[in-house]
DNA sequence: CGCACCTTTGACTGGCCTCAAGAGACGTGG
DNA sequence: CCACGTCTCTTGAGGCCAGTCAAAGGTGCG
């Protein structure tokens, strides 16, 4: 389940200026070190479990886990997908509301919960960046309450790869070979896929396919995405182009 | 558009502890008053639109407000039911990010945007107070993308009523006349819970026709709606009884 | 009364789900 | 090296739920 804890300085900290500790002056960053810890998860496994207690907050330092919520009758839908310097847990509350699982290798930075909190109320600097964080994450959510309540399959398969694409640009991954170009390493599974997108795994494929067989996208093996061009990419996710 | 301006206590004030300004000692909410004013929108009317340029931001203070997303093409899709002590803006950012309207008369407590961001950056209270309303409201939102991506038409109906009833329940509204049933009052057209729920009006039209027909619900008049047994409701959304 | 708006109901269509089978990739062990 | 199992993904056939198109009923207001 975990398989190291190691410590790490803040200094080489690839999100070291995104995540929740983005504002801090070096001597709160110290004092961040002193309670934090690293954990790694291996693709696929849980992370935990909703209702689960939590004993710590974290941020995603390398890969991607999700965040899901499953009817008992099986149906699961993912709310929430996280990507380097996201954050994990909610302060004030005890226990997790979501499963949270890797979708690939991750590595977490997590924070004993109760000197966060501490920390958390006694320095600005954190609270100000967990709420702009959290403010982002509502826009997030909300675009894709759109997807979810809207878009057609091929426009939901679309918007999912703008976004993924969008964020790894922003992160300095999916490296950019010609101009207009880029290729995307998906974390996820097809089944993943459905779960944010609140498809079935087969429509996910086909609408791949689809894409595929129509030269949107190339597939080099399944998890990794050329776009060859990104705006006839952008014109199936259905949103305005205004072009 | 804009039908008054006055101003009011925040002494006698209905959502005094519970808006954003819940934590504030009383020389804070003096502070308050100074940047503040009431403004009323009548039932059906926009509040702003996406893009606006935002001189404020702003407390319901009774009535309910929608945030809505609408494509090019002209499909909508609700993200923000906002009720009474629910915050509109966003800090830090100048233009709207969504299409505001009043989905019943609305009485807001606008705060001009410059000041309130000062305030913020100064006032513990107040920052700390919205981080855990925009928690809340992501909760709420993750709720909402369950709903969306995974319920049926008919799930989906019975979980706008049972969300809306516990909300007027938590305000104090929704007077319960017997042990287990309720009356709640929904501000929303057959076309905004369509928005909201990512259906078309007549689906809906035709899901609460048939639990009105099954004895689930019982309607006095088009908006308000009598809920004779709340857990033969919930039995309907699809969520876990453990029953 | 006449009009505007919201709602209800019906008939039909279509996009996505369900069920099912098979293909491809990968690791294990004989 | 290949048989075998597992896991993921692809593809096909058919059915159903919700969407679309259409018309009529209700309610409130000038």
């Amino acid at each position: 389940m975990m398989d190291t804890t190691v410590r790490q300085s803040c200094d080489s900290c690839p999100i070291r200026h995104r995540a929740v500790c983005a504002r801090c002056e070096s001597d709160e960053l110290q004092e961040l070190e002193r309670i934090k810890y690293y954990r790694t998860h291996e693709a696929g496994h849980p992370i935990c479990w909703a209702g689960d207690d939590m004993t710590f907050v974290a941020s995603v330092v390398k890969g991607a886990a999700t965040l899901s919520q499953t009817m008992e009758d099986g149906r699961t839908q993912m709310v929430g997908l996280l990507l380097p310097s996201d954050f994990i847990g909610r302060p004030g509350r005890t226990t997790m509301a979501y499963d949270v699982t890797a979708a690939s290798d991750v590595t977490l930075c997590c924070f004993r919960r109760k000197p966060f909190e501490k920390m958390l109320a006694t320095t600005p600097h954190i609270g100000e960046r967990l709420l702009d964080m959290t403010l982002d994450e509502l826009d997030a959510a909300r675009e894709w309450m759109l997807i979810l309540g809207r878009k057609t399959a091929r426009e939901k398969i679309a918007s999912l790869l703008s976004i993924v694409a969008r964020r790894e640009l922003a992160i300095g991954m999916g490296f950019t070979g010609a101009s207009k170009g880029m290729t995307i390493d998906l974390p996820l599974t097809r089944e993943a896929m459905a779960d944010y997108l609140g498809l079935t795994l087969e429509t996910v494929s086909r609408q791949i396919s689809a894409l595929k067989r129509e030269g949107i996208i190339v597939l080099h093996g399944k998890r990794q995405i050329e776009i060859p061009d990104m705006a006839a990419l952008m014109r199936q996710t259905g949103d305005e182009v205004t072009a």
